[in-house]
DNA sequence: GAGTGGTCTAGACCACCTG
DNA sequence: AGGTGGTCTAGACCACTCG
């Protein structure tokens, strides 16, 4: 039910900086218990689409869990929030492959006998290109994956839709190193360059499913941005 | 009532792995309902000191609120756990200025009224120059900041100590540069190596203050690490 | 089947903010 | 002073895990 309460009270437009109806006019409302709204607006705090303030009263997040450039968010979704024109490049479609040997993160037994599903795309801001994106996914529970094409070009979404998957959290380790050849060309750099290397692991909804990436960043134009709590 | 028994359960002394007693055996060992109970524990999942297992009970973090190195957290605490021999040298202590005309980051009236204290600091991972710091702080309701010298060489500390300031939050910026000359000597690398290139805004306790930091990591031996959720 | 965490109801008092 | 969110009590039923 609280889940329900959340999605409703964005869905009922609210505008950026409105105040919420207070906790017990909610509960009134749905025919809920305090705590229970509470328990939903508590979601709503975490992942930043409210802000709460004692004695005031629950503000709509000005920009909703907007967490800036090139975050671990499907490129998308983030850049759009900055007015850029964002375009995708699938440079490999996906194909089923075997894992890489030295693999840059562990791979359980089950994930290694699976088999591997990798694509290959270039993320452009304006027209210039600012993010390589190798992606490898365990070939586990993803049936005719390679036979639809992605939904909007987004791999997460894709997920979302056609496997009800979501992304629920990322481990990423950050590197500047020097653009070898290959990397420079793509990312319209010359040979040498700094750029940002990121290894990700994205944890999903199903238990013990992750997706793996690879990334390239061309920075001089655009930053990495970041924000978490605690 | 419920922040207490979030330190008691970790300073009672859990081995990592251990499994908590269950929500009702703790309420009914501190005369305090179940409700409380779980949010004290909601908290430490929050800051990834227990994990929940439904059926099955809380478990204690393998790798309390480790978040790796290099991570917003401070530098010692973080890289401890890796198992590194860790030091920070001072090398500015902290000293009044007034901010650079173009700070990174935009300030609030009473922010730049009040002047900047600067300091700067070089982190060392067995031996080698692995990260350089140059922080900011508004020089707001700090009596005496520049007559103490650093707790353990720790800002976070000596805020947490003296004035009783937390770090809430960080947002961040990461660009790959290449490091000029003055950057590659502090961290004995060659002029035009990639280094990381952060600036960071730490959000506290205190409404309104925030600190800011400017720094370079050479990334060749150690990544920069992250997870977050969401 | 017994125990666990997840969710919910129906109240209560408090500190805080704003008019 | 009145309303807000923060905290707490005292119950209840459920889905899940494990022996």
């Amino acid at each position: 039910m609280h889940q329900l309460l959340k999605k409703q009270i964005l869905a009922g437009e609210f505008q950026e900086g409105d105040l919420l109806p207070s906790e017990n006019e909610l509960s009134a409302a749905h025919n809920i218990t305090r705590a229970t709204v509470r328990q939903a607006l508590e979601e709503l705090v975490k992942e930043k689409y409210i802000y709460k303030h004692k004695g005031r009263g629950s503000v709509v997040s000005s920009q909703r869990k907007t967490l800036g450039l090139l975050s671990f968010r499907g490129f998308s979704e983030v850049a759009e929030a900055a007015h850029l024109t964002v375009k995708t490049v699938v440079l490999q479609k996906p194909v089923l492959v075997s894992w890489e040997d030295d693999f840059f993160y562990p791979l359980s037994k089950a994930e290694k006998a699976a088999g591997c599903i990798f694509l290959e795309r270039l993320r452009c801001a304006d027209q210039d290109p600012v993010m390589l994106e190798y992606t490898y996914i365990p070939n586990i529970g993803l049936p005719d994956f390679l036979q639809h094409s992605l939904v909007h070009d987004s791999l997460f979404e894709t997920l979302h839709v056609q496997y009800d998957i979501e992304i629920m959290n990322v481990e990423q380790d950050i590197r500047a190193i020097a653009a070898v050849a290959e990397t420079a060309r793509q990312l319209k750099l010359s040979e040498g360059s700094p750029v940002l290397h990121i290894y990700r692991r994205y944890g999903t909804s199903r238990k013990g499913f992750y997706l793996y990436s690879s990334l390239f960043c061309n920075t001089t134009q655009y930053a990495l941005s970041n924000s978490f709590d605690s």
